[in-house]
DNA sequence: GATGCGTGGGG
DNA sequence: TCCCCAAGCAT
């Protein structure tokens, strides 16, 4: 029997299995949108592992406890909170949204779908969350995992990264259960994480098997992207003066206020001190580090900075590792 | 609708 | 080593 011919045998299935079996997250445990919004936001393309197991959820949560803390934040220790998690605008658009509750609804989370909607970082996937983690209403939710889960019971074989993905979501609307929209939608996203994972999934173990359609989900779903990488050298310095390195702090685009290793275009034909390999969405990275032949002029944006400094400054990861093993060395 | 935006874990 | 991709969003 399809799914969509028993719509409640479905959801009776799927939330008395995620009852039993669902997972005890941080962010499973509070109805407060703020603290809901915050686990979604930080878990956009990025996976719980990481969320969880390196303490960004819990640093944050303790840092910047309620809206108008958040609000009230500055650019240092916001992005130092978000230091290592990617994506970095999430932060700033996530104090955005924050400052938004505080001043266009009086620090009164919003409950209403479109007043969601509308704040900063804050997309289907992330509105319908928050609506039915937080407030139990029955708004669908499609994320990977949920398109990974629908492909299969529907045995979809259009790409899900263009016009399909409407399809998906028609049927998250169609399926999510009116009484228990938080379950739910718990339910099929935790489905995605165990049994129906990437790859070849574990259909035994699976509570919904009855209604699937597929016989093939290890080819589902389908995707028709695949994005060209672009290889790129930079060519930085360390250089170093009296106890100090010189770094720069980058003022615009997608790593603004982080601090680097300074680039320097005739670094390329310096002694080499060592390289590292690094992916930045479509780009391919070798970063060569030098060493200046001669002592270095600190240029606009630069400066000199103790290494009792360093740890307290925002670095890319690459950046960080690399001055770390560079100042173990020598 | 296509593109830009990070990082780390796993096959 | 290399490739895939993970609780997406904004422009």
């Amino acid at each position: 029997m399809g799914v969509l011919e028993d719509p409640v045998g479905f959801r009776q299935a799927l939330v008395a299995w995620f009852q039993k079996n669902g997972r005890d997250y941080p962010w499973r445990r509070t109805r407060d949108p703020y603290a809901v919004l915050v686990s979604e936001v930080m878990l956009q393309q990025t996976q719980i592992a990481t969320v969880l197991g390196r303490g960004f959820y819990a640093r944050f949560m303790e840092r910047f406890p309620d809206v108008e803390t958040l609000a009230a934040a500055g650019d240092d220790e916001l992005l130092k909170a978000w230091e290592g998690l990617g994506y970095y605008r999430r932060a700033r658009f996530l104090r955005e949204a924050a400052r938004a509750v505080v001043g266009r609804h009086g620090g009164r989370f919003p409950e209403d779908p479109e007043e969601i909607r509308a704040l900063p970082g804050v997309g289907r996937y992330t509105a319908g969350a928050v609506l039915s983690f937080a407030f139990d209403q029955p708004a669908a939710i499609v994320d990977g995992n949920v398109a990974r889960v629908l492909s299969r019971l529907m045995d979809f074989h259009e790409p899900i990264d263009g016009p399909g993905l409407k399809s998906v979501w028609a049927w998250a609307g169609e399926l999510v259960d009116p009484r228990h929209p938080r379950l739910f939608n718990s339910g099929l996203m935790e489905l995605g994480q165990t049994c129906c994972r990437p790859g070849v999934p574990d259909c035994l173990a699976c509570p919904v098997g009855k209604w699937c359609a597929t016989r093939e989900p290890e080819r589902l779903p389908v995707k028709a992207k695949k994005v060209a990488m672009t290889e790129v050298t930079e060519h930085l310095v360390f250089a170093r003066r009296g106890g100090r390195v010189l770094l720069r702090k980058i003022d615009e685009g997608r790593r603004a206020g982080m601090w680097r290793l300074p680039e320097r275009e005739a670094a390329a034909d310096w002694p080499e001190l060592g390289r590292w390999k690094y992916g930045i969405t479509r780009y391919r990275v070798t970063m060569v580090v030098h060493d200046p032949p001669a002592p270095m002029r600190a240029a606009a944006g630069e400066a000199w900075k103790r290494l009792d400094e360093i740890d307290g400054l925002v670095l890319p990861p690459t950046d960080r590792k690399a001055l770390g093993q560079l100042l173990e060395c020598g």
